[in-house]
DNA sequence: ACGGCTTTCTGACGGGGCGTCAGATACGAT
DNA sequence: ATCGTATCTGACGCCCCGTCAGAAAGCCGT
């Protein structure tokens, strides 16, 4: 609960001068770094105070743990994902659907890169039970879940996809698909698939499976 | 590396007797309940020899650190997704495969909940880059993924798949999407959806996309 | 430019987990 | 019962955690 009506807040609620939120932005940004670098399982907030140069008492006056740095970065990663649903929006089903559905690939696969440290936790703590990640996890996905939905819902009153399968479900699917394969990309590479094969394959799947076609 | 040629191993590559032995399954079942029970990020070897009785210096004789301890679990837990293969041979392409595709997602999700605290911990530090769990999960998928593969291959010699998705792609993705849809149960039950929409859906994605029919 | 007030930062501390080692204890063979 | 080996653990120094009281920095009115 960082973030309240575009205020930013410390650990004790109080609302930061400009200098505090200087320091607390640097904060979260040396926490990114070292999460990308070694893991969560190593991430100690002597290291994160270190790197901006400044001590672990001063951390604790802008997050009550650890916990709250990490969705905070969370919460940040939310905004870069809503706009990947601009290649949702009016369904996949002109002729270019295919292709839209490999620009959709691509721009999943850029903000994965960009964030996938933080999204590993997130997604880690939310299947642990947190329920501060669980929403901010459902947040971050529901507008693209929504928009898949439709086009299950519209490829079934077509008749192109069978009634037996949940449009929410199906949605999920397509997400975890895509989440959890791009992490695997080096390992399906070291297999001899060639590097435009995934992105090209989940294209073709997430398209079939959304539009029926 | 705790195990080789069956011989069972202590942390500085000694052969163990029986009670040794004991000692080691006791250390594992208490590491693997409070990974349940609160988390990785929780998980405190203090915690872990508590739980039986005995000291943190006994950890050590077994596993040079918690990482080893968790490794071991993941390899116990492979043990119980190799005979899932069962539910993949032959295909699915006789008039009872949506059947077995159902009873395939049956089985995943039972190996599943047994062991999801371990599964979760070692998809993270594989994703984290750690190669031996990446190994370690690679293992584990390696059967299925093939059993998959094929099916999508035979699928495509029959011309109900496009020759444009890879079938190594393909099968991971289906692991993808059961292995991640899971955790996401109470979140779907929230929306609403019937309890068997999540395995009814999930097995005709799986059919679909593997027999392309 | 100075004093006083508020915001921000930090040194220092008790508590506790980590990982190691030397010595204690339990066991099995004779 | 004794000995040798396998197994266990108490105790220690190290480092991180989280807190608090006080120091430093910034701001404002005069």
């Amino acid at each position: 609960m960082a973030r309240t009506n575009n205020l930013i807040l410390g650990a004790d609620g109080r609302v930061l001068g400009t200098r505090a939120e200087t320091t607390r932005a640097r904060l979260l940004e040396s926490t990114s770094k070292l999460l990308a670098e070694s893991g969560v399982l190593d991430l100690k907030i002597v290291d994160i105070t270190r790197e901006v140069g400044s001590s672990p008492a001063t951390f604790y006056q802008y997050f009550v743990d650890v916990d709250a740095a990490l969705l905070a970065l969370a919460e940040q990663a939310t905004a870069d994902e809503l706009p990947l649903v601009s290649h949702l929006e009016n369904g996949w089903d002109a002729e270019d659907g295919l292709t839209r559905a490999g620009e959709f690939v691509d721009a999943y696969t850029t903000f994965w890169d960009d964030n996938n440290a933080v999204l590993r936790v997130r997604n880690l703590k939310a299947e642990e039970g947190d329920p501060a990640f669980r929403e901010a996890r459902s947040k971050a996905n529901l507008l693209l879940i929504e928009a898949m939905s439709k086009m299950v819902e519209q490829a079934q009153a077509d008749g192109r996809l069978p009634a037996s399968i949940h449009p929410f479900v199906t949605a999920t699917s397509m997400i975890a698909i895509i989440e959890r394969l791009l992490p695997y990309r080096t390992e399906i590479a070291r297999r001899g698939a060639p590097p435009e094969a995934l992105r090209d394959t989940v294209a073709v799947l997430l398209y079939r499976s959304l539009t029926g076609r």
